[in-house]
DNA sequence: GCTGGTGTGTACCGTACGGTACGGTACTAG
DNA sequence: CTAGTACCGTACCGTACGGTACACACCAGC
């Protein structure tokens, strides 16, 4: 609905970075009920200078998604280990890697605010995804097509693969957080549904030599 | 922040019903940028009359999303056959069931509107919640123990167990509707993922006679 | 000093929307 | 016929908010 040409460009400013870190906030605190002036008044910038720099509300809120989605880069994680073992250590570190992100304040946010409007303004949504489900796909279908070249892993679908694991990790807690329950996700359950999704890949699309883990509680 | 005191009543009106078919047929189209005016002028009805009936836009909103989970009671569907197929075809039914629900537009509408609220007023969600994923589990959990009891299915926690049988149902799903991406699941796609999931489950839950089925694509 | 550019703070405008008030209409009861 | 009730249609009020205009401060470069 509006030019904003700058919200191409990855590189904002020092200041500019700060202001996007205060909608964050905002974003956090009140959900999708942010105000202009509000974020004005705590960046301690005036309303002409964001619209001069992010065109309109909708640019303001799109640069934001973009700069917290460019800076959550997790680590490559893609490497050539074949053995059993590291290819399961892999798998529950990205398990434990997503729920630790779905589970975080500023993504229940973005993605509350984005679901918000994705009726009236698809964009944010597009966005969100691009940089959520389908960044972790990109970055996990490597690990799943070493583990099948190693003989570790047998399907015939990378993508219908992934999504399995997807639902493995995930399962309901993505819902029950964006509806507002307080399920409160600590290090140590993380890290154990992350063993117990991780296993339950395995025994799904592992090679059955001899299985590998039944299944957690 | 209202009393809205007939919003416990079940029971409304024709006429009401028919204000509350109004309210959905808004939300799906128009997402939570509904106006009070709107509903009124679509409805046919005084403005007035809706802040008689339902207290204020939310009271409106509240009693939508009741009556709407009110009439969507699916098939029982408990029985005490123990059968390996039988209990296959019922998990099958569930999954099938389950995704052309959240597949809908009105399941997506008021989900969006119930999360873009969340924030502010988690009353939504909390309903919404009990509605949907809270009252699958009370109605699937019968079957797993079930099959549990006719020596079919293995495991400690019935909701641990369910929770892994939604993740592989709904794996990524429910987020990228809700994110605005336009996956058409039809009849024969939803078929084919239900089967999946299923035979993904009993492979996880089963007892190990012979194994039930592999992964499909 | 002067000038231009960038940014702050604030006043302002238009509008959309939640909520209320009020007049008018149809229907029922007595 | 009158009174009461329930409702429709619409005008209205207050406010919140997106977006703009303007006055002032600061800081170059010259």
């Amino acid at each position: 609905m509006h030019e904003t040409p700058t919200t191409d460009e990855p590189g904002w400013s020092e200041r500019q970075r700060a202001v996007l870190e205060v909608v964050l906030g905002l974003l956090v605190e009140q959900g999708d009920r942010l105000t202009m002036t509000a974020v004005a008044r705590r960046a301690s910038c005036s309303k002409e200078t964001l619209y001069k720099w992010f065109g309109d509300r909708d640019g303001l809120l799109i640069a934001t998604v973009q700069w917290q989605a460019a800076r959550v880069r997790v680590a490559p994680l893609d490497g050539p280990d074949l053995d059993l073992a590291a290819l399961s250590e892999r798998l529950e570190e990205y398990a434990a890697n997503w729920l630790t992100v779905i589970s975080s304040q500023t993504s229940i946010a973005l993605n509350r605010v984005a679901i918000g409007q994705a009726a009236a303004a698809p964009a944010l949504g597009a966005i969100v995804l691009e940089h959520g489900r389908f960044a972790m796909g990109r970055r996990l279908k490597p690990v799943l097509e070493a583990g099948r070249a190693a003989g570790l892993l047998s399907y015939d679908d990378t993508e219908a693969a992934f999504r399995s694991f997807f639902g493995l990790v995930a399962r309901d807690v993505q819902i029950r957080l964006l509806l507002g329950e307080a399920l409160g996700l600590d290090e140590a359950t993380i890290r154990r549904d992350a063993a117990g999704a991780a296993s339950q890949f395995l025994t799904l699309y592992g090679i059955p030599l001899q299985t590998a883990g039944q299944t957690g509680s």
